[in-house]
DNA sequence: TCATAAACTGAATGACCATTCATTTTATAT
DNA sequence: ATATAAAATGAATGGTCATTCAGTTTATGA
């Protein structure tokens, strides 16, 4: 693959560059990567149409970035946020938590990373797989410690991924009532994973 | 809103007009709706590009079309097998596995209702409020029943669309690992609802 | 101050693609 | 057999858009 973008290297470059990728951030998340020009975008950014192709060779490389920027984002902040807690219980819920937080706060990361699925399927695979692998690891230590009923973490991981990006989409698409009091959601959600569904 | 299609009268139209949405539904899903031209699928179909225009006012339509398709399958499919379940927990199963099932057997279906988000978000949002909204209806009975614990079941009706989508999505797109014992992986959802997930 | 490299410009290019329409072919009903 | 409506054709149109490039401006360091 060739490389993804060109570094800037003064102080005034790094601006345009970091310019470019907040506009693409904001016109992906509007109008989705195929309802993007490379136009809008340096319009937008205030800079010359050529001045895009200094830092990135295409459009989907810069479409690449941004993903990767987002999924580091993510795992760092999801991460950091985790390790404050000891038991898996409340590691659970700070995880949960977190995502939906940062979807909130960042609508924008949850439409991108969907959209690669239509842009790069490989990319999306490896996004959520790599994410399951984490996942698993942590479960697996867990059943290890007897936090954890003996399961297939795997499946398990595809589960809890599953609960928290619905919940994300809802809140962060405003789907049906209620997606203010991100607490109660949370609280429903471990509520149904500490004592199952069923009377 | 300009209706979808224009209705095939004789059946050499009918089966022109079948054509048309069985090579677009392809087509759609190997490349994506931006990656697929009206001659791409007008060529696969065998038909001139014109013809494509005597059935549907536009690229969009043709996408709406099979998108209504498909939910109207998905729906009358799963609950034709859930209304012969009688406890909510046999309901509840049968439900994730006829989606599992479905998504196995039809991956296009899938692939494409997601693409709706990036397509038309208003479709995306009807889509699964509805869907939501039946689901809800048929939790508020349970929990009349005493069949379910008291819960918001808003917040659990988007966590088990959840579960089943990115169960459905690994079987799909091959994520990880033992994705054809589907048997097994409902089983380790239902675990998981019945249970909980710790100790 | 001057030379050089880095940044930037924006009009032009060429490929792509949804849609149209004048014309032809096919099916049907009397 | 003939008239009529329906179905089908496919080249042409017009607009969009990613990308290029020849030329200009700005910053830097000796």
């Amino acid at each position: 693959m060739k490389t993804l973008i060109k570094e800037p290297l003064t102080r005034n470059a790094k601006n345009t560059f970091n310019m470019i990728i907040e506009s693409a951030i904001d016109l992906f998340y509007k109008n989705g990567y195929h309802g993007t020009t490379v136009n809008n975008i340096t319009q937008d950014a205030g800079i010359a149409a050529g001045t895009f192709y200094l830092y990135f060779p295409s459009k989907l490389s810069l479409y690449k970035h941004i993903l990767i920027m987002f999924s580091h984002n993510i795992r760092k902040t999801i991460a950091a946020n985790v390790s404050e807690k000891t038991s898996r219980y409340e590691k659970e819920r700070e995880g949960i938590k977190s995502f939906i937080m940062l979807a909130k706060e960042n609508p924008q990361m949850y439409n991108i990373i969907w959209e690669s699925l239509y842009i790069d399927r490989a990319l999306f695979k490896d996004y959520y797989e790599s994410f399951a692998n984490r996942y698993i690891r942590g479960l697996d230590q867990s059943v290890s410690n007897k936090e954890i009923r003996e399961i297939d973490t795997e499946v398990v991981s595809y589960i809890l991924m599953g609960i928290t990006n619905f919940i994300g989409l809802k809140v962060v698409l405003n789907l049906g009532k209620n997606n203010d009091d991100i607490d109660h959601i949370v609280d429903v959600v471990m509520d149904l994973i500490k004592h199952g569904l069923f009377t």
